[in-house]
DNA sequence: TCATTTACTTAACCTGAGTTAAGAAAAAAG
DNA sequence: CTTTTTTCTTAACTCAGGTTAAGTAAATGA
């Protein structure tokens, strides 16, 4: 149950069996099954999620449109940031793209553990600051790539996110339609 | 000489007259003059640094074309995120905008920062948690707002970089060319 | 002070992504 | 097993932003 758990903590930082006790002591599992939202714009963040098995998107809603922000698999933390430091009204959704199984924390369960062990301030800053390094890559993406450079770094360094996730999903992601990721794709294709 | 910084760190964390002596003796004054780089893609980003005075940009190079990723003012902190955590080769570029007056600490004086005083871990949380959540409204922004959208928005939320930053680097910011930046100008002139 | 560079705008033409509409194929539901 | 829904593709047309080129104004430097 806490395998996949304790081989990304030990990423982050190495932990006593006891300090690793008490963390896990803080989380409780919770199911999501296909197309199920963990996270709503309007509603405050109040819980970190460890995605212990399955997939999540955000995505943002403009218009009645989706878009979106990012995808996530086993291993990683989800949550809104802005939302859940903050506790104001989340602008994210966050929704599951298959059955998911995690483990979350409260917010109030992590203050008190930061507060009961300033060891664990390492694990928020060491979360957030490979936040902040993949949030910026993502900004350079939009910046300066053009969508069918996205699509091919996509296509190379996440088979798992081709593999698992729908071509509109994709499309939204890359910011362009679908129509459009269609027509990229016969273009390379036909490689010209 | 250290007002500024005072008032900056009384919002990330309360720190007694001690620890902020502590704090301050770790930094170094670094003047830049105007279009000096604070630092190059390729170096190792070895200094995170506050800004007392100027203003700095941060941009990424591509096909000989500059793409400015953010501005920043008085008051903020700016360093390469990704090559001051992992020690590699920064992609991004920090210049002035103005001549500027810097803090900057050392990488190895933070790190032992964070070993003797573990209350800083608090200041690096924070402070990553802070660029987290302006990374994420910027890539939402590149993600699904148009030109307009976000040269309208910059135009209320930050005046200060309308008054302070040349049209060109502006319109880089904001995903176009100078020539498309006229248009929306104009465009929003004639209120059509 | 004069020359040069930088900053900004305008206009004509080009291009790639959006829009609309339709249809095929695969997956899910009954 | 059949129907419905979801996923993906194709094509014609539109349009915002890119490209190229030129010109004006302001700032900088010799």
């Amino acid at each position: 149950m806490f395998d996949r758990l304790k081989a990304s903590l030990d990423r982050l930082l190495p932990l006593t069996q006891e300090e690793f006790i008490h963390f896990v002591m803080l989380l409780k599992p919770r199911r999501l099954t296909k197309n199920e939202h963990f996270l709503r714009a309007g509603e405050i963040c109040t819980h970190l999620a460890f995605i212990n098995l399955g997939c999540l998107r955000y995505y943002y809603l403009k218009d009645g449109e989706e878009f979106n922000g990012q995808f996530f698999f086993e291993g990683a933390w989800v949550g809104e940031y802005q939302s859940f430091l903050t506790g104001q009204p989340a602008v994210q959704y966050f929704n599951a793209l298959e059955d998911t199984e995690l483990l979350v924390m409260h917010r109030s369960d992590l203050q008190q553990l930061y507060a009961d062990v300033p060891k664990f301030e390492r694990f928020g800053r060491v979360l957030a600051e490979n936040v902040v390094i993949g949030s910026q890559h993502r900004t350079a993406s939009l910046l300066f790539e053009t969508p069918e450079e996205r699509y091919l770094k996509l296509l190379k360094e996440r088979p798992k996110v081709m593999e698992r996730v729908p071509l509109h999903h994709i499309a939204s992601y890359l910011g362009i339609k679908p129509e459009s990721l269609s027509r990229i794709r016969k273009r390379i294709a036909e490689n010209r």
